[in-house]
DNA sequence: CGTGATCTAGATAGATCGTTCTAGTGACTA
DNA sequence: TAGTCACTAGAACGATCTATCTAGATCACG
């Protein structure tokens, strides 16, 4: 099955990628990873490496943006919603033992001044999740610039705390920022049904 | 001199590690951008590249550290102090080219699941920032669960931000996680206040 | 059955990796 | 003056890296 190798490879690199970066992770390792064979790699990704973390990258976020916004959806209300993603995101760090948290972030902050192209995918995703998370808070009454950069301050809130979880193998550092988030958006959520 | 020598390529190797990476920096790139002698790496450090990253780690937190410091020591308030350390910092990633944004957020995400002294080394690093956060905000009044809970939201918020704005190289994410910043201590302050 | 196209398999190349090694330089001390 | 020690210099080693290449397996379809 062709498109099934090809599934295989994208995971397993994403797999990789996410958790010992860009440069850290080999090809020979990705193919044992993705028990795909060594040659099937270069066959379905000819532009090598690159193209094969390009697809990481916009795959990776794409799935995460999924995940995420079926948390909100599940949620009652938004509130809830952002309480849930910080501890679902806890629970998963927790259980994969700290090793998986944002898809993109190792490979993001490697490539940024190194990779072009990567960087630029990884700019893309960041602007499609600022541009989702400000989407629910904007449905929810709050101004579209508001909206947006009460999105992206929880996209960094998250990220950030991703990074020092991982680093202190804790998950405080989640529940904290999880914590700050939802007191940020019951802020600004009061701020509209004020008026 | 010696010591001079060393300081070099601790200097130097923190520029390429903090910019591309543990993996992406190869001893001899750093013997390069240092200006050393090759075999001056391994006379100064025996450990080879595990014992120089560990000092980069820490040097460069430690020089982190002293610089915040010094911004709020010139701010008038501690409210002041926040908003002037993203102001600063994004004045800096602008500067540099969106190459200089953490010291070692780069080097925390590639070892957190690779490398076990590496990842205590950025964990120890983390953990003082946070202490030394929770301090300002203790000497002001705030009791010191909240204090250390809002020194950690401020600093996981400062690493999301330089996080997306090296990858979109702009400054906007600091500008808006420095907003948010400051109307959490903002906040926090008048609950002091209002006691 | 035959014939391309697609995919698998791994040997190979050439570069680079971290590290070790030997040799040598220069300065300070006995 | 002889000897010791800190440091410099880079050749060399084995491992590993990405990427290419050839050959064989498998498939869809005439």
């Amino acid at each position: 099955m062709a498109a099934d190798t090809r599934d295989r490879i994208v995971f397993g690199a994403a797999t990789l990628m996410r958790r010992q970066g860009y440069t850290g992770t080999g090809i020979k390792q990705i193919a044992t990873e993705a028990r795909a064979p060594f040659g099937s790699i270069y066959h379905f990704f000819p532009g090598g490496k690159d193209q094969l973390a390009a697809e990481v990258i916009r795959r990776g976020g794409y799935f995460f943006q999924v995940l995420v916004e079926s948390v909100f959806d599940a949620a009652p209300d938004l509130v809830t919603g952002v309480r849930d993603c910080f501890e679902g995101a806890a629970e998963t760090v927790r259980a994969t033992d700290y090793q998986d948290a944002c898809p993109i972030a190792t490979i993001a902050l490697e490539v940024a001044s190194t990779n072009e192209p990567l960087r630029e995918a990884t700019a893309e995703v960041f602007e499609t999740w600022i541009a989702a998370a400000a989407d629910r808070f904007r449905s929810a009454g709050i101004p579209a610039k508001d909206a947006r950069e009460l999105g992206a301050a929880m996209i960094m809130s998250l990220e950030g705390a991703f990074l020092l979880s991982r680093a202190t193998r804790s998950t405080k550092p989640l529940e904290i920022a999880g914590r700050a988030a939802v007191a940020q958006a019951e802020l600004a959520l009061a701020a509209v049904s004020a008026r």
